[in-house]
DNA sequence: GTCTATAAGGAGATAGAC
DNA sequence: GTCTATCTCCTTATAGAC
């Protein structure tokens, strides 16, 4: 009985790991009926189509996270201490979940038009208000008041994503030294994150 | 005639082509056969397995790659060019070919074991003669000498593969302006490596 | 060497009983 | 809502004729 109730939202919550863990097309709607107990027929019947499903799972926490960027941006006036804090912020972010940086990466390559929607929403220069154009009109003050090197604000956040995400793309490979237990592993992240801090910041000097 | 003689390395061009463009679960073994225009059992027939065919393909590319990498470190003598010109020599190398990053990072996070053998050669650390060897001290020595930051010569690695990779990625994507035409694209490029050679060496200053 | 035929299994999706 | 049964298509790989 508890395990029958809600199975759309059992199948959303399976889905989504199983989605996070071997990515869409290494994802079976059999495999996700499996796991959540049920027939695989239900899936079709609920969601209708594989690829629907995955926008199910997924628009929703696409949204949250474009809302979340504006967190860091508030939170420091010195701009090289607020850079610092967005790298870390970044860094929390993805180290929330260790399934997240390859799977954004990987499902950028396969799909690369799935992410049209969000990439837009990021960017959207109608609006003042989004993430980026704060960050931009951030940018733009500093080089002016000359703290920092004549830079774009576009490259520089590409830059701290680069860096940040591949840093979790190589953890789990053992690039430190030898291969990681789960401490190990905090250690090397905390580690990338520091010098990534410091290349950044030192980077930006005039 | 012509079209039938060597079927066995008309196979490895037309997977190395297809494992390119959709990876390796991205790409059946029939997928191949009717590109190459000959029956599906005859991969089979001369590869086995199709992940015996993979590696037959790629394994001689990755051997390739780990010789090249000492080359741009002979180039100068000073060591921040220096680096400028292995961050040219990157881009360079993955600019042959737009499919090659996408396919590494996607091979990378969807079967991370099958680098192994190529992190082991690339990082060997009994042999001096290694790139990352070579490097290692390079970088070592400029620190003693008080021109660069203290640094690990693994994270400044890193940090520049990663950055380099990752404008490859981004790049179809049209990040930068609408859509990407072939001469924007290059510019494009040109312009995250100035970027990136910036931001390498400028940050690595003490 | 190259083919046909086929095994054995997995995928996504639908029809229709209950 | 949930099931069984099934369709259609595609996958890797093998056996055996030629």
């Amino acid at each position: 009985m508890e395990r029958n109730q809600n199975i759309e939202k059992r199948i959303l919550w399976v889905a989504e790991r199983l989605f996070l863990e071997k990515g869409f097309s290494g994802t079976s709607t059999t495999e996700i009926a499996k796991a959540v107990g049920c027939n695989q027929t239900l899936i079709h019947y609920y969601f209708r189509t594989k690829e629907k499903l995955f926008w199910d799972v997924f628009a929703p926490k696409m949204e949250q996270v474009v809302e979340y960027l504006d967190a860091p941006l508030d939170e420091e006036k010195d701009f090289l201490k607020k850079l610092g804090n967005i790298i870390e912020f970044y860094f929390g972010m993805l180290e929330l979940d260790e399934r997240l940086a390859p799977f954004i990466v990987n499902e950028l390559i396969m799909h690369p038009s799935r992410w049209d929607m969000f990439r837009r929403r990021f960017l959207r220069s109608e609006s003042r208000s989004s993430a980026f154009n704060r960050f931009e009109a951030m940018v733009k003050e500093e080089i002016d008041k000359g703290t920092i090197r004549n830079v774009e604000a576009i490259d520089l956040v590409l830059d701290i994503m680069s860096l940040t995400i591949s840093s979790f793309i190589v953890a789990p490979l053992g690039f430190a030294k030898g291969e990681c237990d789960s401490d190990e592993r905090r250690a090397y992240l905390t580690g990338r994150m520091e010098d990534i801090k410091a290349l950044v910041i030192n980077g930006l000097r005039p």
